[in-house]
DNA sequence: ATTAATTGATAAATAATATTTACCAGGATC
DNA sequence: GATCCTGGTAAATATTATTTATCAATTAAT
């Protein structure tokens, strides 16, 4: 019954996997293709058959977990009305996603902005597709006058993905808690204050 | 009657400007130990004389950065009154450096916040510096209530240059243009909304 | 002034990593 | 039963980083 290509090869799941592991610890450029074929338990050159490079196994990594971050995000917004509740959600699910997922932390706060390939890959097509749903949200809150008039909506996100990154970079980096109730709150708080009308 | 080491060796500065050159247009992984010594015009070899390895490298190019950059914020500083001028005054000088440097906002931005070495850099030491500066700021604002009470300062300094560091970012990545003044004053008028008391 | 140390530099060897290639075994296919 | 994918291996090769041995020109010391 299982389609095309439903299951993906058992090798190429150990890869993704010890990938995945490596990263929890450390950083990508500590983590050798050996090391991952080591940890995997398969032969260096698998990792090639399935992937055209270390990169290009990161990139794979992020738009697995980027995927089930859209997922989740979508939805959160399901039955919210407004846009500062939906961006009060977003806000909280997206630090939440970092407090929890060290990994997804790391590779987007850390790893891929410096290659012009991430650029080019999947999971930065996911990233884009979040983007225009926030874009769309303060658009539609500058609108309806929930947000004040006069400042860009591109400002606007900067300020709140600034602002969520800068917070939850210590715990990619230095393995940090991070408070996540307390901190959205205090996030929510001082960007709402900073673009009501 | 120069000091005891004013002058760096030919060679030396030769691979610290081919560094920085090679930086303003690729980053750092796409950039090799033999296209440094290609563009500095010196063997290889001599780079492993003055620094443990590229990444020592980057780090020493950063930190001169980071000297200037700091030198130019004091003297900013200097006959200023009251907290929000303080900080208004940062912010604009910290896009302004970013706007005008690509390779001090690549560095930062982008290469070295996910390597261990890093953090025991002197760069890294300088960047601590800087931040005591803002924290301390920012305290004091809020002791003579120009900011209210209740936000914790790292929540305040994280909202400030998660907000600068998101809006430069595009500068670093795509060597898009940055407008300083627009940018600043946007990011001045939002943060100060959001934190007044 | 002559020799010894230090300094700035090179060239070549070695080590570490990444990547490609050739090959193999076990199904599915026909 | 021959053929052809598929998932996989092992070994060769290429690329990049790093170390070592050496040298000429100063500088310092006798």
């Amino acid at each position: 019954m299982k389609g095309k290509r439903v299951v993906s090869p058992p090798g190429r799941t150990k890869i993704i996997n010890a990938m995945r592991e490596l990263l929890e610890e450390r950083n990508l450029n500590s983590i050798t293709i050996s090391d991952i074929a080591v940890t995997a338990g398969v032969t260096e050159g698998l990792i090639y058959k399935y992937f055209k490079d270390k990169r290009d196994l990161l990139h794979y990594v992020l738009k697995e977990h980027y995927e089930v971050f859209l997922l989740q995000i979508k939805r959160d917004l399901k039955g919210l009305e407004g846009a500062l509740n939906k961006l009060r959600k977003i806000i909280w699910s997206s630090i939440e996603r970092y407090a929890n997922h060290r990994v997804f932390a790391r590779i987007i706060l850390l790893e891929v902005r410096n290659s012009d390939e991430y650029f080019k890959s999947e999971a930065y097509e996911l990233v884009r597709e979040f983007n225009r749903i926030i874009i769309d949200i303060i658009e539609q809150g500058i609108e309806n006058s929930e947000i004040r008039q006069g400042l860009s909506s591109s400002y606007i996100r900067n300020a709140i993905f600034g602002t969520i990154e800068h917070s939850c970079m210590n715990r990619a980096i230095f393995n940090e808690k991070v408070l996540t109730d307390e901190t959205a709150k205090n996030i929510t708080e001082l960007i709402f204050n900073g673009i009501k009308p």
